[in-house]
DNA sequence: CATATCTCAGAGAGACTGAAATAG
DNA sequence: CCTATTTCAGTCACTCTGAGATAT
């Protein structure tokens, strides 16, 4: 095998559609394998950092917080409900939904799957210096905002 | 419907994973999208472009080149072989190889193909100016190299 | 015998769709 | 009547694995 054969052709190299996309499957499987570590899925902290920011919600807002889908989002409070870090009770106020509650336990796991990101990030971006960093976060943070936004019809 | 569910939460909004993350999805979307306009994949305008420069090469050798696992890229290789882009023989000087050639026709659909992909491009990078744009570039290709280069054991 | 290439068949995870049941 | 929520079954696209055939 020819070493030199892991470099890409410039059309690559110089893609940003290309680049943007080989670093978010990296970010992904990083976070996803620390996650692993502590027998959660990247999602499991999505659900419950939403859950803990903005509060008993039904689940089609958290799908809408956390740009999960409507069934996923099913799937998933079922998994953190068995685990005990959530409550799923049917809203009074509108019987179509079901509030879901963070429990204790669920903001014990949030902390501890806080923890396996902070190690994924420093993972992900350990090539850039601490100023770099922040230059790079804001600058994916513009463009993901902005595709959010555009979002809406079709997309999760 | 809450407009407000709209915001993810900070840990997810501070996240590089949970960003780039999602940033990758984005650029993925909007790059096959514009392929699909032309009958294409992403990976024919890889496949293509790693053909243009690193000249006539093996299926493996394509596949470290473009970070794309041996069993897709026959796959991809049928395709544009069958479209007349490549031309596939098995290699004199090792006959485990096979040895594949772009072709005019193959040329002449990569530039096509670079054509979306600029497009796609500037849909990723809509919310960005020039400079934000190269800066944005510069990071994430550190990031990229970086992974890329630990990868081997494991990941395409 | 160990390694490399190509091919296929299929597993696995991921995002998403459709439809039904329920409710506003 | 139309829309929203939850749930399930299942599809689809994508990545990757395993095994076999062939060759170094």
């Amino acid at each position: 095998m020819d070493p030199s054969d892991d470099t890409p052709p410039a059309a690559l190299r110089s893609s940003p559609s290309w680049l943007v996309g080989q670093a978010g499957m990296y970010a992904q499987r990083l976070l996803n394998e620390r996650m692993a570590s502590g027998a959660a899925h990247r999602h499991h902290l999505s659900t419950l950092a939403a859950l803990d920011e903005y509060g008993p919600v039904s689940q089609a807002s958290l799908g809408r917080h956390c740009h999960l889908d409507r069934s996923d989002v099913a799937a998933l409070v079922g998994d953190l409900e068995e685990a005990g870090c959530l409550a799923r009770e049917p809203d009074p106020a509108d019987r179509r939904r079901n509030v879901v509650t963070i429990t204790p336990d669920g903001a014990a796991r949030l902390a501890q799957l806080r923890l396996l990101a902070s190690a994924a990030r420093d993972d992900l971006l350990e090539p850039l210096a601490a100023a770099e960093r922040t230059q790079l976060i804001a600058l994916v943070e513009r463009v993901v905002e902005h595709h959010a936004d555009r979002r809406g019809q079709g997309w999760a």
